[in-house]
DNA sequence: ACAGTGTTATGATAATTATCATTTTGTGAT
DNA sequence: ATCACAAAATGATAATTATCATAACACTGT
């Protein structure tokens, strides 16, 4: 079940800016038919949009804000998979594959999803072949995004997983060198595989060192090739 | 380019017992077409089957033997990204998104592959609905177990990591208590994102604990139950 | 304003893991 | 058979990372 934070409005797809980015293979008449089932949910920061474990019911992606994708172990600790952007898939591969979700979501920032019923979904997929393939390019890639960047953190010691989180936050989301952290330390820690307190830790040294500048949840970027060069050594 | 050790054969696809497997969605002339375009490549053990880098010409899935999909580093170092059984499927995630293969891909035993043209693959993607929605399916399944497996295998300690393969390839490759491994130590290495010498020190502790019985690259699980623990400990 | 709670922060210490050095064993090529 | 080379194995040591303890700070609800 979706828990929906304020009212689920219709999209106007005329208006939608992403139309172009995922639907480009329809013709009017199928743009029309997939719109009028599609509706748009706004969750407010903080909230839990999908509990692992719960049935698949839509086909979603994020139209503005910010969500991670996590699993919570026997345990109770949580592990990141990926932190989804705008234009971002929230439904992954498995999406065809499984029949519930083997992973939680919840908005980092106040996010808005599209979601369109998984059935239908199914229907247009297995009419129109185009647009099978265009989703399949797409889920193909962000699967792809995903397995990468885990080989990537995976090959890195603290401070090169602390640089590299601190560089994708920077280009990949924020495309600035000034931002706030959309997720706490411990949050951090749960992506990048370490313990809240070394991250807490590594980010001080690089405040020492003079390579970030630390007020809070605000980060500031000083010296981006030196973290670069943190990075990619590791 | 795929290297090809020994002779290309037609595959006889009536008699293929991945038939129903993979593609059970093709009427009899589909399916005529399909495998008139198939080809059969055999691979000995160690040979490279695909190259980081190079073009994606084949969609390809293992119909025997055992392969492993790895990426190399600027340094030289490699990581294993799975290990491929028969019946999985060699093209990932990527193919239809990327030109160009993000991995590499080498026989860990003798190996036959069967190869489709990509184009011919994707041209009856656009065709076949439900063809398409069968593939999409099954690379949603490889790719979901591939970060699954990955995060499984991050969270846990040296002792858990080597336990986890171990059941792996106990339970899910070989299905017998006995087996002989497919890989050398570095390779568990990289699969599992350790040093070789904590690998075979692991190994040979629990040797040691009587938890299994090493005989070089022979390997017996003695205590499956215990190993079972010190996996999910970690 | 205040208590309660969670986050950020830091230090001391323990545990884990990697690195380096060396020996033994196994394997393939000639 | 034997030479050469890679893999497996082990120990000693260094480096890294986690754990535990504690304190300051910020946020939330009353």
């Amino acid at each position: 079940m979706i828990y929906i934070i304020g009212m689920a409005t219709r999209c106007d797809c005329n208006q939608c800016e992403l139309r172009t980015a995922f639907f480009n293979n329809f013709n009017e008449e199928e743009l029309t038919v997939f719109c009028d089932r599609k509706i748009e949910l706004p969750f407010s920061r903080g909230s839990i949009i999908i509990s692992e474990g719960e049935e698949i019911k839509y086909f979603s992606y994020l139209k503005s804000g910010l969500v991670k994708l996590y699993r919570t172990d026997a345990s109770g600790k949580d592990q990141i998979i990926t932190i989804a952007c705008p234009f971002d898939f929230v439904s992954l591969l498995g999406i065809f594959s499984e029949t519930r979700y083997t992973y939680s979501v919840s908005a980092l920032e106040d996010s808005v999803l599209c979601c369109i019923d998984i059935r239908h979904m199914k229907e247009i997929a297995m009419k129109n072949g185009n647009f099978s393939m265009n989703l399949m390019e797409r889920l193909g890639a962000v699967s792809n995004k995903i397995i990468l960047e885990s080989l990537e953190i995976r090959k890195r010691n603290t401070h090169g997983k602390v640089a590299y989180i601190l560089l994708k936050f920077s280009r990949d989301i924020y495309k600035d060198l000034v931002f706030d952290m959309p997720v706490s330390r411990r949050e951090v820690a749960e992506n990048i595989g370490m313990t809240t307190e070394n991250v807490i830790r590594t980010l001080s040294e690089f405040r020492r060192e003079k390579l970030i500048r630390i007020n809070g949840r605000e980060i500031e970027l000083l010296k981006p090739d030196d973290l670069e060069r943190i990075s990619t050594y590791g």
